[in-house]
DNA sequence: TGAGTGATTGACT
DNA sequence: GTCAATCACTCAT
């Protein structure tokens, strides 16, 4: 197992936004272990109006002013949680959104969780992949290279194109071609 | 395509 | 202190 090193998190947001995908997202819980490989990202950048933390400094955003490597898992529209790494140097806000997995330890967790047994819709959406893999509140802030939560890279070729492509789901600069995911992945949200 | 959901936020007393 | 608009989504129609 090859636990990602803490300096990924300090590459331009974009480049770990890409290089995340193919690598593997784990969660340990009291239910047992679910992991996935990341097929889908979206880059927020500090100076990018879709971001939660360009306006100002809030008590809900400021874990992206802190230290890279650390969760950042909010609670939106009422029902859905979204599971982002904090990358850039501390004072810097910037984030990666997992939007997508491909899931492959904890497969019947997850089913357990989402209710349903169909694969292929337990982790393609942020909210979903969330609630599969139990992300909520009591994961926002958690060091990414501890035991809880960690990224591994797997040392395995994805040998997929990237597609690089406009984000989901925002108002605001929703033409900036910040989304990435894997073409061969039959998990991406949407194409 | 549209309704539902509740934390967060900023603009008001 | 209160209030309403906003929202990086999902599911059922």
């Amino acid at each position: 197992m090859n636990i990602l090193p803490g300096d990924f998190y300090l590459k331009p947001t974009i480049e770990a936004a890409r290089e995340l995908l193919g690598k593997r997202l784990v969660h340990q819980t009291d239910d047992g272990i679910t992991s996935g490989t990341i097929v889908e990202t979206e880059a927020y950048l500090c100076d990018d109006p879709a971001c939660h933390a360009s306006a100002k400094k809030t008590p809900r955003n400021e874990i992206m002013f802190g230290e890279p490597g650390f969760s950042y898992v909010y609670f939106i529209y009422g029902m859905y949680y979204c599971f982002n790494t904090i990358t850039a140097p501390v004072g810097i806000p910037e984030a990666v959104l997992i939007r997508a997995l491909e899931p492959v330890d904890g497969l019947d967790i997850m089913s357990r969780r989402r209710g349903t047994n169909d694969i292929k819709n337990l982790t393609n959406g942020p909210g979903k992949l969330c609630t599969a893999m139990g992300f909520n509140k009591i994961d926002n802030k958690v060091d990414l290279l501890g035991d809880h939560i960690y990224i591994v890279d797997d040392g395995i070729e994805h040998n997929s194109e990237i597609v690089q492509t406009t984000r989901i789901g925002i108002k605001l600069a929703a033409g900036e071609l910040l989304r990435f995911y894997l073409k061969e992945s039959s998990f991406v949200s949407r194409r």
